[in-house]
DNA sequence: TAAGTTTGCATCGCACACGATATAATCGCT
DNA sequence: AGCGATTATATCGTGTGCGATGCAAACTTA
């Protein structure tokens, strides 16, 4: 009998599961600084590009569901870095809003995504080869996103 | 002031972190038939490979620290995935050895690889793609593992 | 328009990850 | 042999992820 597919040097799931820790691991100098998570800075990078989102809008912008969201939400307003409020027009939605604070984190976390792709390349891999895995993994994203989203 | 490098759709790390997520969630269905979450199925494939292992083997397997390691050990010998003994060459040691339970699921999780690599494959990325990927990959947590190795 | 369905958000419980810390065993050096 | 440093593992606390569930507002459709 043929193991060797159940070997973990020869699946490709482990080396992407184990790539993404070590990336916040790398993240984790340049986030302490600011005082940010990396989740928690993935939701700023939202908010600063649009100030003002629902928390729907949220969770599909950064595929993470409601359950996850909500709470994460809530310790990022008792930092200060955002406010939440129902919204008028349909009382279900909750929109959320940068507080000052946060707006201006965004001063210090603009040198941290060169930082990092600093980090990434050296002699064996180039900013061609990241772009290239950058459209693949989209790619998979958009397969998986539609092969899972009935699992819940 | 050019912030485009902060736009979340700029970023080569958030497709890997999603990436990562999903497949974990496609591998779901599949781990569910067996009763294993991913990690715990991570584990085991250490295992299969090689019965009778330290903690620490584990650890650098699996690239994980004994705080996370520990307790998931502790649950999967509550579900007689294992057994831990302490070793008697060096009493700081612990050996994990597989029951025969968990050496039964071995026939179960056989075909997994198989078909989570049939989710991955379509018209735009192949059996090759998959493969470059992986290397580089691997070349990024070589880099990474030096890199973040004194980050705690 | 009333009843059933869907949608948006939240809470709960559990399983990771991981920083900080603790403890005991072993090692290294004198 | 003795003692400080290192090593192997465990525990605690915090922050995600996510399945299950709950609830109220909005929608749908008869």
């Amino acid at each position: 009998m043929e193991d060797s597919k159940l070997k973990l040097e020869n699946q490709i799931c482990f080396p992407i599961y184990s790539t993404s820790r070590l990336i916040t691991k790398a993240y984790k100098p340049f986030l302490d600084e600011i005082g940010l998570t990396y989740p928690q800075y993935l939701v700023l990078m939202v908010l600063w590009e649009t100030d003002e989102i629902s928390v729907n809008k949220i969770t599909q912008k950064l595929m993470l569901n409601t359950n996850t969201i909500s709470p994460l939400l809530k310790r990022m307003e008792k930092l200060e870095l955002l406010k939440r409020s129902r919204s008028t027009k349909d009382e279900r939605s909750v929109n959320v809003k940068l507080t000052e604070k946060a707006k201006q984190l965004k001063t210090g976390a603009r040198p941290i995504p060169e930082k990092l792709l600093k980090t990434l390349l050296n002699e064996n891999i180039n900013l061609t080869d990241v772009l290239q895995l950058k459209e693949m993994l989209n790619e998979w994203i958009k397969i998986l996103a539609d092969k899972t989203k009935n699992i819940d």
